[in-house]
DNA sequence: ACCCAGATCTAGAACAAGTCAAAACACAGA
DNA sequence: TCTGTGTTTTGACTTGTTCTAGATCTGGGT
């Protein structure tokens, strides 16, 4: 545990809505200025692979990054900037695959994605 | 409508497992070797605007294309090798994000991602 | 406190997917 | 045939991410 990863992972802790890398390395260095890039991204890996935090790739655009694993919950995204926001739907318990439809595969699990546009994309 | 388009259209109609623009190319060059793959992607981003096609970024890895607008379904993804499947799962009908966790934006629809292993990827 | 092995960090190059611009081309209508 | 419009090709460019090589830091043993 270097100062590095600590200052990556503190920014991205507690929000609820989502970094992307940019964000966290231009957050980071608020505090931490000579810090790179790829110190950022490699941070960020480690941390998945530990499973502190879930990458989510929305759409085109760089990916961001979500540190709220232990609560289930799924994501609202803004098609137009990107903007990634966690929300809790009702009525996914009933949601599944049947296994004919699994095709031989091992199904693991469901991610849900609402699209939309944000108050500030909406507007204009 | 040129050869090149229609070659392009042709080689993703029918399938239920969707291909990378990468696919598309090298298939549509069976047909009509010269075709670049700038092509390939003008045609698709127009088939896309003209919502023929179903433009898919799933996880990191190449977007996929999905010619079946017609029918709701949605998507079984390997999370090994890319592969991406339709699937119709059940109890996507109760599924809704309450008015209060709109956060202001305006919902447009729900893409739901089933993710697993392929019978290919979950044999190693 | 000092040294060393090994891990980590930095900067910049490399890479992959996709887009863009400009020149070449195709082809319908005058 | 000429002209104009829209399309395709080629190759350069952009963005997001990963790799690499060398510099730097870390912590355990003396």
């Amino acid at each position: 545990m270097t100062a590095q990863r600590r200052v990556v992972a503190e920014v991205l802790v507690g929000e609820h809505v989502h970094l992307t890398a940019e964000a966290v390395h231009l957050a980071a260095r608020a505090v931490l200025p000579e810090l790179s890039l790829a110190t950022v991204y490699s941070t960020l890996n480690e941390l998945v692979d530990m499973g502190e935090v879930l990458e989510i790739s929305a759409g085109n655009g760089p990916r961001r990054y979500d540190p709220n694993t232990t609560i289930a919950h799924q994501h609202l995204l803004c098609m137009r900037c990107g903007t990634l926001r966690d929300v809790t739907p009702e009525g996914n318990d009933s949601l599944t695959l049947p296994p004919e439809q699994h095709y031989g595969s091992q199904v693991v699990g469901v991610d849900i994605m609402f699209r939309g546009f944000c108050p500030a994309c909406a507007g204009t």
